[in-house]
DNA sequence: TAGTGGTCTAGACCACCGC
DNA sequence: CGGTGGTCTAGACCACTAG
């Protein structure tokens, strides 16, 4: 009871890419070299790079290969960052602030991220739109896992960029949790907002290719001039 | 340029199932047979049934065979009321009460639904979760598409549960939009809460088989002991 | 044991891309 | 033009289910 072979590849593919064996927007081996260097056929080969495409780690395209994805901001944003206006357009924020602190974590942190980190960065962020205040973001990452984070100032308005880019390590899957809420000091006065407005609170734990817990994040949303957008299957 | 056959054999046994040709939770010809019937190789009728399953209208399981989906009150509420307890556990509610108009709908309604229907049906209906005030859920659904459906009194828990078991149509997709609100009457009443608790307010666009826009719902949602959970990719 | 889906192979041909 | 992924076929064998 073996496991199957394609499921082998895509391993080795993934385990290839996080070590930076492909780096991010290379491109891998054609189907058939692939299929003679992992001793396949070159349909089990095929399968396990549509596979890995559905993931969101590679990108196909006929003519020209297969690429390791890139997270660029736009790519970025569309996926992690569901906020839309009325007419359904993506809604892309500016950077207000960014405020980088390391310490202690907290029981739960060490619970929830990987390798339970004693340490972490906490990244705090404020972003507005069309010069409006949207939305107040706080990241913690293990600070082993980033180092030399803090000195990157000023940091790229899509951390997950960075994290790709610097430090090999590819964010592909979150999970949110909303929650009704009511702006309270301090975020009420970084968004310059009356205590009391009320907002959309999303928990969210961030995984990378290896599935990984790497961020938790925690963004304080004004839902005025835009709304949460999701597709449910 | 034509379609690829697989692709073609996708559509020919949506518009089956979609014609009630295949009966919800019925077995499907196997891999064979229904390549033997569309003229195809099994392998080409094997890549349009996964991707059936891909996108939900089937599921499949080895040694037993292909069968249409059918919605359950449980499968239906797994994929189409995203409330979860803060343990991660599934939010299984009670219907309180139920409220069915008919009414001429508004000229945003006739230009997102299918058909843009004259009239339509409103079902309003009030959802508890361990005795606790839940959600308040408007629907709106074309009257033709669902004749009858005020003399079904009472109503399921799942909407869409009834509307494939007595009207073939199979709700396998929708879009919300989530903004954060602060309760006003009457719904505030409705739920036994004070006027300005906060709230997610989720407008839904829901598509079936077909991909027609078959109903728009607005929840109102309580989050005290649940959060709505989301995956992205 | 017969019938189903799941894996794997080998090979053909097409459509698209870039040089 | 050569190289890539996309479609399609034919056939073999395995794993699981149910009678």
């Amino acid at each position: 009871m073996t496991e199957p072979l394609y499921k082998q590849v895509i391993n080795t593919l993934i385990q290839r890419i996080a070590d930076g064996e492909y780096l991010p927007g290379s491109m891998l081996p054609s189907e058939f070299d692939l299929a003679a260097d992992l001793n396949v056929s070159q349909g089990t080969a095929r399968k396990a790079l549509v596979e890995l495409e559905l993931k969101g780690i590679v990108q196909r395209s006929q003519g020209k290969g297969t690429f390791v994805t890139v997270r660029t901001p736009e790519n970025s944003l569309f996926h992690f960052f569901r906020l839309r206006t009325p007419q359904g357009q993506q809604v892309t924020p500016e950077l207000l602030s960014t405020d980088v602190k390391i310490r202690a974590s907290s029981k739960e942190e060490r619970s929830l991220l990987f390798n339970a980190p004693k340490k972490v960065f906490e990244v705090s962020r404020v972003r507005t739109f069309k010069n409006q205040p949207l939305c107040h973001e706080t990241s913690i990452v293990p600070i082993d896992l980033f180092p030399g984070l803090h000195e990157r100032c000023p940091l790229p308005n899509a951390l997950y960029v960075l994290f790709q880019q610097a430090y090999s390590c590819v964010v592909i899957s979150a999970e949110e949790n909303l929650t009704a809420g009511l702006l309270e000091d301090p975020v009420a006065s970084l968004l310059q907002q009356k205590v009391g407005t009320p907002v959309i609170v999303a928990r969210r734990q961030a995984r990378d290719l290896l599935e990984r817990v790497v961020e938790l994040r925690t963004t304080t949303i004004l839902t005025h001039g835009s709304s949460y957008n999701i597709d449910l299957r």
